[in-house]
DNA sequence: TGACGATACGAACGTTCGTTCTATTATCTG
DNA sequence: CAGATAATAGAACGAACGTTCGTATCGTCA
């Protein structure tokens, strides 16, 4: 790896943190060029526009997210035990992984009104972790842990609005319950979706 | 009302429209003046600062998710009835009642990072309707309708995941069946909560 | 109606933004 | 080690931002 991929990768890093917390929009290229130590114009040179800097953040992000939280779920067992590694570490290590949590829930309002390669990249990394989720849970149902009526996309989307309310509630209103409140809601979500346990 | 309470009263309507869509920063004092068809100066003369602009657009918000949302469920009966009619109210009205759905949702994130007059009033805002939606679910328990041992704090944690999960999916992902999904998981909430059947 | 305060405007300010250009330094390659 | 290429810095740009100021117009009440 050439110098010029070494130091791009540290900006994006760089990047990264300042993005969770202040959004991509305020990401600034002076802000950015300072906390590297670098110059405006030897940081813009790495990309060619702004555009492509906020690119590379959700680029950066999504590799991050997969290293965290993916890859080590899925060296658990098919089925139940994953999800829950997949759940546990979104909760956990994503949510601490950057200074302002998960920088997907960050930024996501702010790009859904706003067309662009930023946001059609967000999307598309959206609804593949939707599918990796859903992938997961029917292997649950396969494994016999789950109701085989089970209704899959029904339950991608509870799991997403558990990991919502954990970034709005926890974020926002400060609430330090948020994170067992998450948690009483993912048991509850799994209980009712058992083989055999009533819904 | 003086003519000056009436414009000023127009603008922070049309602030809402764009502040929904665009979020609080980037509603610009240049864009707004434009769309209200005032000069830049003439409209900044009403606040004193953007940050008093701001503060007005989120004043205006829970005026309006008072009036939309809230006032209209007051007059149905206490308990399962008011509990429902607040959120179908924040499904469908409240949700069209701006072009960029529920700013609450749009702004929360954009501020959640950033310390300031308009977050502690988005906060404390978020707090009143929590306790609002609290005390709503302990009517349901008093009428018998819910199971005394059902935990309120958790219930609306709950219920605030549903529309978060809403605004996300349908929004940003643009998921038809993002309503559908909120509805089913609120009834499934509602039977869950419910006196004498199986939790 | 006349006058005075409220309301609105146009122009300009200082800053900050993304971006471009040119020159200089560092790094890689043969 | 020399020459080519890549990486960085510095200065400057036009545009957009929030904000200020002096002035003109409008509403309202004596």
């Amino acid at each position: 790896m050439g110098k010029g991929e070494e130091t791009k990768r540290a900006i994006v890093d760089q990047a990264l943190e300042l993005a969770s917390t202040v959004g991509l929009d305020k990401l600034t290229i002076g802000a950015l060029a300072g906390a590297t130590g670098m110059s405006k114009s030897g940081l813009f040179a790495h990309f060619r526009s702004k555009e492509q800097l906020q690119l590379q953040v959700l680029v950066q992000a999504r590799r991050r997210f997969i290293e965290v939280v993916i890859d080590p779920a899925l060296k658990k067992p098919r089925g139940e035990a994953r999800l829950r590694s997949i759940f546990e570490r979104m909760l956990k290590e994503w949510e601490q992984e950057l200074p302002g949590g998960c920088i997907f829930h960050a930024v996501s309002a702010e790009l859904d009104d706003q067309p662009g390669p930023a946001r059609d990249y967000l999307v598309q990394t959206q609804r593949e972790l939707a599918d990796t989720l859903k992938r997961a849970t029917e292997m649950a149902i396969e494994e016999g842990q789950f109701r085989k009526d089970l209704d899959l996309d029904q339950f991608v989307f509870e799991l997403g609005s558990i990991t919502a309310a954990y970034h709005h509630f926890g974020r926002l209103l400060g609430n330090p319950d948020a994170e067992q409140r998450a948690r009483t809601m993912f048991e509850a979500l799994l209980a009712r979706s058992r083989q055999g346990e009533t819904p």
